[in-house]
DNA sequence: ACTGGCGGGACACCCCGTTCCT
DNA sequence: AGGAACGGGGTGTCCCGCCAGT
């Protein structure tokens, strides 16, 4: 029976619904049903709020975005790099953000959408590998990466590198010392001595 | 009208009309019906052959992956290392194997069935970075690279940043000048400066 | 186009529609496809509303026996015997039921479903049998039959004959006429002389 | 491998397979498939020898009708009228004619081939009518059946009520008693006193 | 504004009769 | 003669988007 209720946070709902269908039961289950179901919500509602479900998760895609780009764009220099870099690729390739690659890659009609915001490269992956570069030339002007580095294809690689690292983890999530390691292999070559 | 001639080479002309498939149409195209009607084939042809299309999709990978391995395999020592590890990322990350690969990506069932063969990574990658590995180990005792090379590391390198540059375009197909420069950047660091 | 509006009667226009398809095209285009299209209706809604499609046929089989039961029940001592018994068997041997016995005949597993309410005899004719052995009954202990007739037997007789004769017309109608006259010949042994 | 050696008795072969289908597995279970792995030849004989699988079907219900024809006309006044009845029914509706009367049903190729040699009524049951009511004329010119016996209808109902007692067993198979109760208590209004 | 059933398309799998190469 | 392939059809299932009621 209709409530006549609006909900006036839709959007949010529908977005951490669909997280955590992504979550618990992996991109294949993803569907507009899964997404209202776990918000608790009838199937109209998405497309009240959304032009169609590919549009739903162009929005969901942007937001996941977003937030990355935030976080790592928060990264503070006070840090150790090794760490500041391992959290990004945490962040980046968190399991909900690896699965919803995944949806993208597995979608042609939202692919096609989202080239028109991320003209190249896989969604999520190349805006973080932005940021990451942004972080990273920081550092480089800081002094903490040697002045040669280059900095756009160290952040592709450390992304890459870890693309493989936390997708082929079978749950997604490599131990932390992992992924410190890895990164620290990685950055051997680019660090210079200071230290703070 | 039935032609009642045998077709001896089921297998292979099914494999390479979804490979043709995958090339024209790409991975969401990917259907039973498409396989074999890109073959010129009765559906029941492949039903006779495989279990079930996800067991078809499951050989067919097998089948990439074997051959992808034999390739980089046959990498021979006499030949630049940058050529030959810019060979390796061209056979690994073709066109064909990336779209499989987000075949594997988008298939549950798949992605269940390979876990029995490749019981961790993404499936074709990870095989690939093993070979990798294997070769770049070869020429680090060849005295071509540093004697300290984590060549399982670098393999993974070289792997997840190609497959962010080749998945990057949208035709799968970035120039052999652009791979060629990304892993000479990437191996700057472990070469040693031998030549021949 | 969805109409958004609620079949708050699709069991019984399903039904209807299949009633349709076996008079107009016979009991070999009786699929559920057949059904759904001939009731302007989605393929999905009869899978929402029955288990399969032998489970639809089981309930419409179901709802034909209980018509003719109520028919044949309905029949009064006052009309002609001949009459009433020729009615009996044209509602119970009329061209859709004849058609869904053949359905039954023709479909294993439907068979077999329905031997669990009719554990034996070709259903529709075993439940009017019956019915009509005990409309014979009462017109026995009412003095329009004699003492001695063995009304199960009788029952059994006519509807068999009447099988024969409905069946053997290519459209599965004989004339009124031709029923009667049979009906008849068949009642001459076990009349009374009773008449109202 | 090809034996080159002709069968030349393929068709009673093949019509002795079919009938060990419809006997073992049922009127649904005999496909052409079933009939030459059962006659343990390969698939191209049926269609060297008939037409098509319906040509090779109607040419195995005339046999059959041939058989009951056959079987009814030798019977010989002198044994029971009660018997020989009971026998003329148990031939004509033997299990596996009653499988392949469901056959006819079923298949609306079928049927329609056959209304070229029957141009009406069910197939071996019209045939085994007519020849019973033959039988049944003997009997009355013979004195055995009163002289207004329409012997005609008689049949009729004798082959359709044992129809409904043949079909309704599960197994097709009533006990020889039971026939004769029913045919016994359908004939006394017919019969004369006459005995031998 | 929300609810929930429906429309419609696609897909995998299966079965059958039939043909014809080996 | 044997057996693989062919073409067609049927069923169940899933999913997305729509929209009449409430």
């Amino acid at each position: 029976m209709p409530t006549g209720v609006a909900l006036h946070d839709a959007r949010a709902r529908l977005f951490a619904a669909a997280e955590q269908v992504l979550e618990r039961d992996g991109a294949g289950s993803l569907t507009s049903r899964a997404v209202t179901e776990e918000a608790g919500v009838a199937k109209g509602v998405l497309h009240r709020h959304f032009a169609d479900f590919d549009d739903f998760l162009a929005e969901l895609v942007r937001e996941r975005i977003a937030r990355v780009k935030a976080d790592i764009e928060g990264l503070r220099g006070a840090d150790p790099l090794v760490a500041n870099v391992s959290n990004a690729l945490s962040w980046t390739l968190a399991p909900v953000n690896l699965r919803l690659v995944n949806t993208v890659i597995a979608r042609d009609e939202l692919r096609a959408r989202l080239r028109e915001t991320s003209p190249q490269g896989l969604p999520i992956l190349t805006e973080a590998t932005a940021a990451l570069a942004y972080y990273l030339d920081a550092e480089r002007r800081a002094g903490r990466l040697k002045a040669d580095t280059e900095v756009r294809t160290l952040a592709m690689t450390l992304v890459g590198t870890g693309h493989l690292l936390f997708a082929g983890e079978p749950d997604g999530r490599p131990s932390t010392a992992a992924v410190q390691e890895v990164v620290a292999s990685m950055l051997v070559g680019a660090e210079t001595g200071a230290r703070r």
